[in-house]
DNA sequence: GCCGTTTTCGGCCCGACTGTTTTCAGTCG
């Protein structure tokens, strides 16, 4: 977790995100507290799997099913269920004991860890969390830290360079395109250096997770010392923060920060997949090699009895997976999922890509619907030449639905006809070029589901319409009752609509989204044959790929689409392919991979 | 404090880099 306040408070009703707050503050307590190592590991490692928990941690416990959560105990399990029972746990009470609430706060700052927290707080008498970066950034500015002992002027300028950076973490982590757009100059860049042989993306920028935080890239070099004296040299970095033989940490003028490592090409596919990550997936993996009396760093695999300590080296990173008895795992999967148990057995899936992609069903024009939400910028023609470039066998366009204040019901049929004209005027006149490049072209509407689950058309207007999708675009604050009964009366209003639309609402680094009874949102539409999206715009990536595995597993079938409100966001279909690997989607779970003479039927289409 | 299809006890990932040190502790990934 990053930017965050570190949680010392508890309460009844604690959500997953301050559980990992609470459980990781619990283990600086710890470290301060010199624990056992071990027992700190576990609370660390109890916080990683509250964060990749798609349930709610509280209802787990109201079906008494706490442990089935990896690193979850017995032990934790009874304090949380006295902290969910009382609101407060003793024990995490005797942890927390003695140490400044202030202390949490600072944690935050990159750079400073428990004891160097601890230790600020006891130097400068820093005691209230609500000012403490505040405070400390004054000490650091009056050069009074350099004065403190164990710390200089070196260490005085780390802290203020990372309280800037703590304020840059806090505007949010980088949307996906961003990074791939700014990594990729690093690349070219790495390449230009002769010795470089191979740049590959890591960390959560290879697994493709739908924001980053710091870049990270890895470089097969003849000479690494060589390649990171080249890399320094880059004329976008501020300020190189670390620079060693074999790695470098620079900022970028844009602000990002770049971990660079090289490695000479024999044991690059091992820095591959040691820097990849993600951390739980190297933990159970180390283990899996432990088993096998083998231990795996960077630079490779090797036998724990080996006194030499002789490393078994890997150029590529398919081979290193092979060698533990395992099919070579995506990156796209390395988040713990269950992804090494399936390559034990050959079982991964064989997930859907971009070139299995026959069309999208979810792009906005720029007619005018009158509606309260944006229009699309891109004219009819623009979007077609643009589907027909992408070899798509069929797009709808769905744009977004009449505003209904501003419109009687009789209004909004007249318009939903109006707009069935155009485009069945605008196919027409287009029927040549149509025809030749076999592309079907849908008339569908995005239609706003209102606070009761009323639709904002009239049953009338679907006279006029293909299909449909409906999408929660207000009241995004209902209960959780209320928003599932909301969306399911919705979605099976009438047999046209087949399409739930982004369907948790979330907007990354902007806003959680509402909360809704997944299991009973599945059954609906796998009972009345509905859809859910996952929406491919950068900033949804909605469903989010925990959702999507779920969906998978009941047999709920998935939409890739763009919502695309201009052509060049067509292309942003790639995001939402990436999303759908993460959530182990193969091209059967994702209906816009059939032909089109497939896809009729399951629309509804005659 | 967690975990186990050889284990209910005895393991638990580890190397790079930095700053302030005279040989190492703290942080990070």
């Amino acid at each position: 977790m990053i930017g965050f306040q570190l949680e010392m408070k508890t309460n009844k009703n604690m959500t997953n995100q301050e559980l990992v707050q609470l459980f990781e503050a619990l283990a600086a307590a710890l470290k301060i507290k010199k624990a056992d190592l071990f027992r700190t590991l576990a609370y660390e490692r109890a916080a990683a799997s509250i964060i990749h928990s798609e349930v709610e941690i509280k209802e787990l416990w109201q079906q008494g099913k706490l442990t089935t959560l990896p690193a979850i105990g017995a032990g934790i399990a009874q304090h949380l269920d006295e902290l969910f029972r009382t609101g407060k746990v003793k024990h995490f009470k005797e942890i927390f004991s003695g140490l400044p609430e202030a202390m949490f706060v600072l944690l935050a700052i990159p750079g400073i860890g428990p004891k160097t927290a601890y230790k600020l707080c006891q130097l400068l008498g820093i005691r209230k969390s609500h000012n403490a970066v505040k405070k400390l950034a004054k000490a650091a500015q009056d050069q009074e830290i350099r004065r403190l002992e164990g710390f200089g002027k070196e260490s005085e300028q780390d802290i203020l360079r990372g309280i800037k950076e703590l304020n840059r973490l806090n505007t949010g982590r980088m949307l996906l395109p961003k990074a791939l757009i700014i990594s990729q100059e690093l690349v070219d860049y790495l390449q230009k250096d002769k010795n470089t042989l191979k740049v590959e993306s890591l960390g959560s920028l290879r697994r493709r997770c739908a924001t980053i935080g710091d870049l990270d890239l890895g470089v097969a070099s003849k000479n690494p010392a060589k390649t990171i004296a080249w890399l320094v040299k880059y004329k976008k970095i501020k300020q190189v923060l670390a620079q060693g033989s074999k790695k470098a940490s620079v900022i970028l003028f844009s602000g990002h920060q770049v971990d660079v490592r090289a490695q000479s090409p024999a044991s690059f596919g091992a820095l591959l997949q040691y820097f990849t990550g993600s951390k739980l997936h190297n933990i159970n993996l180390r283990l899996l090699a432990k088993e096998k009396g083998l231990s795996l760093s960077e630079y490779g695999i090797k036998m724990v009895q080996d006194l030499e300590g002789k490393v078994q080296r890997f150029s590529n990173e398919q081979r290193f997976y092979n060698f533990l008895g395992l099919e070579w795992i995506p990156p796209v999967l390395r988040e713990n999922q269950g992804e090494i148990q399936a390559a034990a057995k050959q079982q991964l899936p064989q997930l859907v890509n971009l070139g299995d992609i026959k069309g999208d069903l979810h792009l906005h024009s720029d007619f005018n619907t009158e509606t309260s939400h944006d229009l699309g910028q891109s004219s009819f023609k623009a979007i077609i030449e643009q589907a027909i470039s992408l070899n798509y066998q069929y797009i709808a366009f769905s744009d977004h639905s009449p505003s209904v204040s501003r419109h009687s019901s009789q209004e909004v049929v007249e318009m939903i006809k109006k707009r069935k004209d155009y485009f069945e005027q605008k196919i027409s006149s287009n029927e040549k070029l149509l025809k030749k490049r076999k592309l079907k072209v849908l008339v569908s509407l995005e239609i706003d589901i209102l606070s009761d689950g009323k639709l904002a058309i009239p049953e009338k207007a679907f006279a006029w319409l293909d299909f449909a999708i409906v999408s929660v675009h207000s009241s995004f604050r209902l209960s959780r009752t209320a928003m599932t009964k909301r969306v399911i009366k919705a979605l099976t209003s009438h047999p046209k609509i087949k399409i739930l639309g982004h369907p948790t609402g979330r907007i990354l680094n902007q806003r959680q989204g509402y909360q809704l009874d997944w299991p009973e949102i599945f059954d609906c539409c796998l009972k009345e044959k509905k859809f859910l999206e996952i929406n491919a715009f950068p900033d949804r990536l909605d469903l989010p790929e925990g959702l999507i595995k779920q969906a998978i597993s009941r047999g709920v079938g998935l939409s890739i689409n763009t919502d695309s409100h201009d052509v060049k966001n067509l292309s942003n279909m790639i995001y939402g392919v990436y999303t759908a690997q993460r959530g182990w989607a193969e091209p059967k779970d994702i209906i816009n991979t059939l032909p089109w003479e497939q896809l009729k039927p399951i629309l509804g289409i005659k």
